[in-house]
DNA sequence: GGTTAATTTGGTTATATTACCAAATTAACC
DNA sequence: GGTTAATTTGGTAATATAACCAAATTAACC
């Protein structure tokens, strides 16, 4: 494999990590339906305030959310809605498995 | 955040993890042409046998890709081709970032 | 300037992931 | 049954991730 094919599946693991964390796949639904400020975030994650910081900035470094102070306040919104596409594919993957799994039983 | 949707995002997160790894968007992106076997598939990523063979138990498990032994070989495909197009959402999660960062210098 | 509220950063520890080697499994074929 | 080829499994060491606490930053407001 040539190092700059091997360079686009490096930067493209890179953002799709970003989604693979439970805690930031709750924050991307929430911020699907609108924006949110940390505070918010924070209180629907039921995790620390540090925690769901450094979330933020793994989704924002990857290009998915995006950030706007207002007044004490960071407000976080999708910046990349069409991730929500591939949310729905996951979802049709774990159906599909379960479907795959009934199949042997029955 | 309840039980249940807090196993919703772990199985999502499980899924998306399995995707997260350049080695294995190499062998999605392989697949996503043909099948292959093992051999073939561990000549492209220019790893080790048993690494890729764990990389694609992983994938096997989450539900991407499925396998089919035949005579010596056992071949691989993508069971849940829905995941290519989210590929490229990454792709265009790539570019928008490079256009910002362009603005941010330009 | 000091106080308060919101968020980020640094440090530490626990856990998870990855790669390779070596050994085990599996199935065809003589 | 033994041999060969393809693949998987087990073990180990290196690296990466994640959570929390505590401390630092930032901006509004008195």
């Amino acid at each position: 494999m040539d190092k700059k094919a091997q360079a686009k599946f490096e930067a493209k693991a890179t953002i799709i990590k970003a989604m693979a964390h439970p805690t930031r796949l709750l924050i991307i639904d929430a911020l699907s339906r609108q924006e949110h400020c940390v505070c918010e975030l924070t209180e629907m994650a039921g995790a620390d305030t540090s925690t769901v910081s450094k979330h933020l900035s793994i989704l924002k470094n990857a290009g998915i959310v995006k950030d706007e102070k207002r007044n004490q306040m960071v407000f976080y919104s999708l910046s990349m809605p069409c991730v929500l596409n591939f949310l729905n594919c996951v979802e049709s993957v774990i159906q599909e498995r379960a479907k795959a799994q009934l199949e042997l039983i029955g």
